[in-house]
DNA sequence: GTATACTGTTTACGAGATATACACTTTCGT
DNA sequence: ACGAAAGTGTATATCTCGTAAACAGTATAC
């Protein structure tokens, strides 16, 4: 008898997910004959990260990785098809974070930066992060589970669902985007400990023979003073830049909830 | 007489930057002896641009972007000293955008739009620009314009240094973010075309299936309607987002102006 | 006019992703 | 129970890339 001719309506729709992805939502069928696999998914996901949190993304080889394991560099390819399959695993991996509790109705603004706080705790945790490649919206389970909270974050709001994903993506992109600047500042430090800091605070000296003020009239004078590349040392500008950035955002919302409230 | 010891502050303040950064501001010596090169970087940057243009950062290697101008691949490392180099330059050349005409003092928010504009314009030139990896704040001169020009949007605006830095970081990020959403979808589009878009149009139906409301109650309805992979095709969704978002920031940044005008 | 500082080229190496072929192991259908 | 099938880890090999090193030729400075 033919059993190959079931529907299976939901198998076809997912053939058209990368792989990588398919292997995120564990929907891949177990094999049944062979001998069972030494390694695992998880092993490996789990090696490959321990690896990129400590030397970053390039060190992620699959020689690096199997080596780790105790395994050959080809046994990993009986378990994922591509080093892109890995870094699409490891990326939803490192997104398994607990959302926190609700808050009242009231206080959605805090939850918003919940939002954006956990996303940059992750993301300092694991600097590499922002360093895969973006490939399109989110689409594995613990990226989802992320999006999910966000939208939670309006759930008392009078929004449609167009307007919560577009704050959402305003929220994502923020976070992500101030990610980037704390993984380099964290990654300056760390040189810099072990490097030349005589040479000037980084670029400070060299920029301010550069940028004349005939071609630059509007930066000259932050060079100059100072400002431009921080050498005041406040204690902590990026984070107050970050909280006000995003305080802005969140009054740009509240803006426009209001607004619609009206109505 | 040994010229050697004389002080050039200048150039040794220079020396704290890296190789390619110093090519980009042209500060390096002109050979006096040996034959003329035949090549010049700006030949090499403009070939290297080229190709990423029409097939993505990947396809720049060394050896392709020589081959384009008839020459071997070592011949290259005469004027750069390493591929990383060739990036930077890459960025720096994309960034020589002329800076529209200020406008009166009352549109400072048109002036930003038309920054966040011309970014996104910068970017969807030059798909590749966002898959650079950022090292940290800028400091070639093409990409200090940039900066040179946001800082422009706010002069007469009653905000200090660090208040200005913020809002161009928090504009310049913003297009950033959505430079990357408008690649993926071009990208998308363009594979689209070529390839199957009978699978349904992209994931829509594989996360229909996957995304369950016990998991994903706030995320479920929107996937469920198609909203959250845009399935109603409006006229230019993502146009509309961003709008939609710098729109709100926007009026984050008024509020915090007025509020400080106040005082 | 020769030493010097260049030029582009050739060759070589090492890393990295992955295809292929192999020998061994488990399970299914009979 | 037994052979075929499916699956495992491994060894070997290929291809692409960035770049170091050595080389032969050429233009300029003294």
């Amino acid at each position: 008898m033919s059993n190959t001719e079931k529907p299976d309506l939901e198998h076809e729709a997912l053939q058209s997910l990368p792989n990588g992805v398919l292997l995120s939502w564990g929907k891949v069928k177990q094999p049944k004959r062979g001998p069972k696999g030494e390694l695992s998914i998880p092993q490996i996901v789990e090696a490959a990260v321990k690896i990129a949190d400590r030397d970053g993304l390039a060190a992620v080889s699959m020689n690096r990785v199997a080596q780790s394991l105790g395994f050959t560099t080809m046994s990993l390819y009986r378990y994922i098809t591509s080093k892109e399959d890995l870094l699409v695993l490891m990326q939803d991996a490192v997104c398994a974070v607990e959302p926190p509790a609700e808050r009242p109705e009231s206080q959605w603004r805090e939850e918003m930066k919940d939002y954006v706080w956990l996303s940059l705790q992750m993301i300092r945790k694991h600097p590499w992060y922002v360093d895969v490649p973006i490939t399109g919206v989110p689409v594995t389970p613990n990226n989802l589970l992320f999006v999910d909270w966000g939208i939670r974050t309006m759930r008392n709001l009078e929004l449609n669902d167009y307007e919560k994903i577009s704050f959402v993506l305003l929220l994502s992109g923020y976070a992500r985007h101030y990610g980037i600047l704390l993984r380099d500042m964290d990654r300056a430090i760390g040189n810099g400990a072990t490097e030349d800091s005589f040479s000037g605070r980084g670029y400070t000296e060299a920029l301010k023979h550069l940028v004349r003020q005939e071609d630059y009239p509007n930066l000259y004078p932050m060079v100059q003073s100072g400002v431009y590349t921080e050498e005041g040392g406040e204690p902590n500008p990026i984070g107050d830049d970050l909280e006000f950035g995003l305080n802005r955002i969140l009054d740009g919302i509240e803006m426009y909830v209001e607004s619609k409230k009206g109505k």
